[in-house]
DNA sequence: CCTCTCACG
DNA sequence: ACGTACGTGAGAGGT
């Protein structure tokens, strides 16, 4: 048995790696005892993030208390890999767990742990930390990672072990990218550092445990985000078909456009179309007046007015207005091409697994407000415009592409919120929000245009917007939505006065808002308006997560796919699509304080592209 | 590493 | 008193 020690607050904690049948049968008898005291903290180091990709090797599992780990070497095979096992498979034995789904993902891939026995038995320790502060660092939080909270809950000179490794890496001639597969097995660091990180984990979740109980977070609210963490995971575990057909010739248009696009860009003197500078340039030096400049004093010349000079709405259609300038819009297509094949065309295919799956990462409580985000590749952001990209991904075999929305569901949770009673009146009555809300501000005979101006002030209203910016987004007179504006308030003056709550209660706890699940979001004091929009957005997430709950319970999970912030995507057998799509609807649909939270499916084609146009 | 740009809800 | 658009991920270029 070799043993180290993990510096840490003054002490060297031992961190013992077993190397023989006697010292696994050490190990088994730590855990053992250890299991009945309390939680075991684990870890995974594995060769990388790309737990699908063929070649990918769970390499050690480490197993600690407060006062000690136990690096378990998985990639010796044989003892190694059964005791980790048996470890996995102890009792009623409960884990904690730092970003359980990647390890719970690893396990159940790499070893004999599914994610269904893991995730019953697991505390994340970063859902934990996210409740009590969801920012980072460089927002002004203390940050999510184990090195952040260590250094903030523990010690601040506890050593960055991802940092450390990154220079041991290098000393073997690695990089940041191979050298978490490539490192001996036994380097000392290596396993130190392995065993180091469990230790953090098991002192951490004290106290972050105590920091909850003492903000009054509810133990509800964390077991929500558990379950909703192990959906997810679920999720990325299924994965979504990838048309690799499709995909390799969509490559090749793409190339082939970016080529013809900059070639002609290229005799305009421009070299790189993504060289805004360059492209400012060679504008004006063809007659053409540039007149917005960005924050840094530098020409802006962004789709909005490549488009504009080429002619084109934002939409890319030809509007037949002006002589469309050459140069703009062969930036405009070179661009396009070039973003949309190396965003989204090539992360297709470096994602895609062995079975020509893609295993998107999920991070359930990424933004501030709880909203989750999608990596790897970025699913929730392909091009909604244009069905090309969404043509790639498939539902299975057999089966057909299923899409449903929550409608409106940002308002709908602003008026329950905020008991606006108009808004709410109108709901239950099923009215169209926007064109209420113009008939309250201008009367039985408004136009379309006053349904955008009021629509543009509802917006105004979730994000904390002012008339200039509605007047910039609605086109019209700025004197026209003050007018509008002051209506709106008349018109709905719970609103306002939700805001000044909102905005008051926060100012009395620390700048923090608390929502309606109880969740904590400290505010900007510089932005504190926008206090208003994290109730709603947080809420809707809220909205969502319990959809995507209910939808488990329901035996809906090895349908979904995807969720988007206010819709699921999901993969259903073709030939019950209309009764599976009526039964996620019914799971989406929900009362949150006396307003209905409606929920629409479309059922599309075997791509997801057929949505959003597609044929196939 | 920062800025700009562009894709989404 | 007034006005503030909200939240993300990702690539390219340049320092």
């Amino acid at each position: 048995m070799r043993t180290y020690y993990f510096p840490l607050a003054g002490e060297g904690v031992p961190v013992y790696v077993p190397a023989s049948r006697d010292d696994l049968v050490a190990f088994f008898e730590w855990f053992k005892h250890a299991a009945q005291r309390g939680p075991i903290a684990l870890d995974t180091e594995t060769t990388g993030l790309d737990i699908f990709s063929p070649g990918y090797r769970l390499r050690t599992v480490q197993f600690g208390q407060a006062d000690q780990a136990w690096v378990i070497q998985f990639e010796r095979g044989g003892s190694f890999e059964r005791y980790v096992n048996t470890a996995l498979w102890w009792g009623s034995t409960r884990f904690l767990i730092h970003n359980a789904p990647f390890d719970w993902l690893v396990l159940d891939r790499h070893a004999d742990a599914p994610l269904e026995h893991m995730a019953t038995r697991t505390t994340d320790t970063k859902i934990l930390a996210t409740l009590i502060d969801p920012r980072q660092p460089m927002e002004g939080g203390i940050g999510t990672g184990l090195k952040p909270l260590s250094a903030h809950y523990l010690d601040p000179s506890a050593p960055d072990t991802q940092a450390d490794l990154h220079k041991v890496f290098r000393s073997y001639g690695y990089t940041k990218a191979t050298g978490w597969a490539r490192i001996p097995l036994e380097d000392e660091t290596y396993l130190t550092y392995a065993g180091g990180d469990v230790i953090l984990t098991a002192r951490i979740a004290k106290l972050l445990t105590a920091e909850l109980d003492a903000l009054g977070v509810r133990k509800e609210l964390v077991e929500y985000e558990h379950e909703i963490s192990r959906i997810c995971a679920t999720m990325q575990r299924t994965g979504i078909v990838l048309d690799r057909d499709y995909v390799s010739e969509l490559d090749t248009r793409l190339r082939a456009d970016e080529e013809r696009y900059t070639a002609i860009a290229r005799r305009y003197g421009v070299t790189s179309v993504n060289a805004s500078a360059q492209v400012a340039e060679a504008l004006l030096g063809m007659g053409v007046e540039l007149r917005e400049k960005t924050k840094t004093g530098a020409y802006k010349v962004d789709k909005a007015v490549l488009t504009y000079l080429a002619d084109m709405s934002l939409q890319g259609e030809r509007l037949d207005v002006r002589t469309p300038n050459p140069l703009a819009e062969a930036v405009y297509h070179a661009k396009r091409a070039g973003k949309w094949r190396s965003a989204y065309v090539d992360t297709f295919l470096e994602t895609v697994d062995a079975d020509g799956r893609i295993h998107p990462m999920i991070n359930t409580l990424q933004a501030r407000t709880g909203r989750m985000s999608i990596t790897r590749p970025a699913l929730q952001t392909l091009p909604s415009s244009d069905w090309v990209i969404r043509r790639a991904m498939l539902a299975d075999p057999g089966e057909v592409c299923v899409s449903v929305d929550f409608a409106a569901v940002e308002l709908r949770v602003l008026a329950a919120l905020a008991d606006v009673r108009r808004m709410k009146e109108a709901i239950s009555a099923g009215r169209d929000l926007h064109s209420y809300t113009a008939e309250l501000i201008w009367g039985p005979d408004f136009t379309p245009k006053h349904r955008k101006i009021g629509k543009g002030a509802s917006f105004g209203k979730v994000y904390g917007g002012g008339a200039e910016t509605i007047s910039r987004q609605t086109g019209a007179p700025i004197s026209e939505v003050k007018t509008a504006l002051t209506a709106y308030d008349r018109a709905y003056p719970e609103i306002k006065r939700a805001a000044r709550r909102w905005e008051r209660e926060a100012r009395h706890n620390g700048m923090v808002t608390v929502t309606v699940t109880g969740r904590r979001l400290p505010l900007d004091p510089e932005r504190a308006y926008a206090v208003t929009n994290y109730q709603v957005q947080s809420a809707a997430r809220d909205v969502l997560g319990q959809a995507l709950i209910t939808m488990d319970e329901s035996g809906l999970l090895p349908y979904l796919r995807l969720p988007i912030h206010d819709e699921v995507v999901a993969s259903v057998p073709k030939a019950d699509a209309e009764e599976l799509t009526r039964e996620i609807e019914r799971c989406m649909r929900m009362n949150l304080g006396g307003v209905p939270i409606d929920a629409e499916g479309e059922i599309g084609g075997r791509s997801w592209g057929s949505l959003y146009g597609a044929d196939f």
